[in-house]
DNA sequence: ACCGCGAAGTTATATCGTATTACATTCGCG
DNA sequence: CGCGAATGTAATACGATATAACTTCGCGGT
């Protein structure tokens, strides 16, 4: 299953594993400064090794940037994936939004990364990178726990997921303060969730008098 | 009123106007590749002075940055401020919101450092940046053409803006292609239109039997 | 009229990050 | 064991940011 058999430190010239330290290593610079913080050369020095090394794994940063937007989109998937799984008073739906409003604030560098960068545009379509973005919308989709209505669920899952990204945004520019102030992120997205709700099961019965 | 005089090219030696001069080659740059793309050195080749001519204007390059994104906001408040004024069969909302999907989409490197860059974050509280951005929101409010209930106006403005700024972002991205490819992103944000209006009404009637 | 100061530009240079090329070391497999 | 592929290093070119020190010019005061 593990794609790399992620070998140990061979010795002291060969690495061993220099892809995969170099994926953690931005990972965490990116958490701390946003995707424009990583260098290549910077992570070099601080895994040890000499400058150009990164190059033998990456054929450039955009290589690597992308590669490191994957993983985070996999370890986004898992995290959500394990928070919608266990029994809760809240929906999973809303606990959805609510932590993806908590990561996007938290690690905002990663949520940058991830949705905010040029590196999604760029990916095609079969790319290991747009996989990852796809099965962490199918996540969403699952959070919905609503009956598969031709694509009403896709196309509220869509909605649900502009909004969120949305309200990260926003709060993290600083353009939730002001006159709006006390009008609470966790309130707006609250709000979002249950407006999405209300739309979607409205939408399903409209489609079920119609067929009837 | 302009806080630039605007000389003319005053001889060889004094360019006269570098500063507005650079403001607006960059964002001709930014137009076309983003953000990412503005380069101080190439902005001086460009416009015909010495590289390190830019920095009698700007500390660096993020301060530059800072106004050509004010510089946008302005732009686009203004194309705002024209387009819901003149009548239309459609609600101001909806020209608001189909206006800023398509401003998203074609003058997306510019889109993308108004609103999904680190430039807008980094903007103090009452800076020409911040002000601008302000000002645009206001905009979106008064396209709601609804009667200000406490901060329910604001609330709905605010969950417009996130949701629209989502669409745009997902479209781009290219995530709203695959099984979801046929709603289109017009009919996504005439849905999203739709459902604001109807949620702004049911709250304010709500605040105004409370009241009663 | 002139002087001189400050705004705006220039040349030269330091520093840093990306990326390539040519060379060295080690792994693993026949 | 020995050879090729993978992986790492050293040396280097290039381009961008940024600063320092010097130059040019407009303008306001005397």
């Amino acid at each position: 299953m593990p794609p790399r058999p992620a070998r140990k430190a061979v010795n002291a010239y060969h690495h061993g594993d220099l892809r995969d330290a170099l994926v953690q290593a931005a990972l965490h610079e990116v958490e701390l400064g946003g995707p424009e913080a990583i260098s290549i050369s910077a992570l070099a020095k601080k895994l040890g090794v000499s400058q150009p090394a990164p190059y033998k794994h990456f054929a450039d940063r955009e290589t690597l940037l992308t590669a490191v937007t994957a993983e985070a989109f996999r370890q986004f998937s898992a995290m959500m994936r394990t928070a919608i799984k266990k029994p809760s008073k809240q929906s999973k739906l809303s606990r959805f939004a609510q932590l993806t409003l908590d990561f996007g604030l938290r690690r905002n560098g990663i949520y940058r990364l991830m949705f905010a960068s040029r590196t999604m545009a760029c990916a095609p379509k079969g790319s290991e990178l747009h996989s990852a973005a796809m099965e962490t919308f199918e996540l969403l989709v699952e959070a919905l726990e609503a009956p598969a209505v031709g694509l009403l669920r896709e196309r509220s899952a869509l909605k649900v997921w502009a909004s969120l990204h949305g309200v990260v945004m926003l709060a993290e520019q600083g353009l939730l303060t002001g006159q709006v102030a006390h009008v609470s992120r966790e309130e707006l997205v609250e709000d979002i969730v249950h407006e999405t709700k209300l739309a979607l099961s409205v939408a399903i019965e409209a489609a079920g008098k119609a067929a009837s």
